[in-house]
DNA sequence: TTGATTTGGAAACGATCATTTCCTAAATAA
DNA sequence: TTATTTAGGAAATGATCGTTTCCAAATCAA
């Protein structure tokens, strides 16, 4: 669960870094999604990071460089996350079920008023920040695929019905699964998102 | 479609107010769906409503009686064209399809980037800001509960069948709309946001 | 009229924001 | 060793934020 694991690149010169860039990331993350991004003040990172506001900005140049870097983090970190619920299912309906389940549960409850920093993005910054805009795109793009490979992979094991249209279905999970992110910020209970993961599996009849 | 039409009380004792109180309100909602509630500043607002500072804050208080005045005349806005729509269909059903439809068209292109209020309120305030919370509960209490009527309607008239969980389908189609309003914040098409609500209708069968 | 009350608006306010500066510390390269 | 490079951190910086102050203008009550 290491974002800079790749750069092992062991010979760097000047003094090296002293705190753990992931761990760092982790803190800053969870201020940037709770905040949000303008809410959340140099001094709260900052301190959230346990470190001061010159080594921060020695490491990330300025506050957005510090929240692309945490945006990227979390992509890693809730990726993979998915990827282990997903490699529990065995076919394909399985697999779009234990995706909606693991919204619903990220959608409920304190965690889920903690809400999603991917749709915070979204909703505060896409309209006028071209890159943000870019990167949460990208997000999008990336999850609605994977649901679309999995109904892909349902229809040909069998698992989901060759009518139903992929492409629009996987649009409608899309929309179901952030909009449950959304909802979840009010704090709805597990049994109510739950059930509402159940409904959503009509989708692939 | 005025918000304030109700206290026309005729007397009322020192200078009168100049300005529209609607017109005025309309153009700080725009800012604030925009900009979200931080990255609009007083002077933002004050210029797209066409007053100084003072008079804003004779008005409003402060900045925060501002966001809320504008919430409320958005959510009435929306409201009142919501039932315009509804009341052009005749059936449970219909009603159901007229009503994701307008959420799907809500969600593509230019004025889907510009999002909606509540939808950020939702993820940039509700966590620290609890009045704000409870009127984006409310906000989204009301949106379920419409939902849920239409598909009660629709089980009484015959148009939706008896047998599906009326209360965790409404929950359900909650989710697909607001969902529908973060990813319209990508810029999405129109035919594709429409085929979502088509396919959304599956949730009734 | 006079007094009370409220709005409109320019200017000023202190606080906080993101950012930079400057110096020391710790590493590599020569 | 010495020189170079980068990180850590306290303090200062300028800009912008939300808000207040102060005064003239416009209404109602007397």
């Amino acid at each position: 669960m290491t974002t800079d694991s790749l750069d092992i690149s062991p010979k760097l010169r000047g003094r090296p870094r002293e705190f753990d860039m992931d761990a760092a990331l982790d803190e800053a993350l969870r201020v940037f999604s709770e905040r949000g991004y303008y809410a959340a003040s140099i001094s709260e990172l900052t301190e959230a990071m346990g470190l001061t506001a010159g080594s921060v900005y020695k490491a990330f140049g300025d506050k957005r460089g510090i929240f692309l870097a945490a945006f990227g983090r979390y992509r890693h970190v809730r990726q993979q996350l998915i990827d282990e619920c997903l490699d529990r299912a065995t076919n394909g309906h399985d697999k779009l079920r234990a995706l909606v389940k693991f919204f619903a549960e990220a959608s409920c409850g304190e965690v889920g008023r903690r809400g999603c920093l991917v749709v915070g993005s979204a909703t505060e910054l896409a309209l006028f920040d071209e890159e943000v805009a870019g990167r949460v795109g990208v997000a999008f793009d990336f999850d609605e695929r994977r649901i679309l490979d999995l109904i892909h992979l349902g229809q040909a094991d069998g698992s989901v019905p060759r009518h139903i249209d992929a492409e629009s279905s996987a649009c409608t999970l899309l929309c179901l699964t952030k909009g449950m992110r959304v909802i979840g910020k009010t704090g709805r209970g597990q049994e109510q998102m739950l059930a509402v993961a159940e409904v959503a599996m009509k989708l692939l009849d």
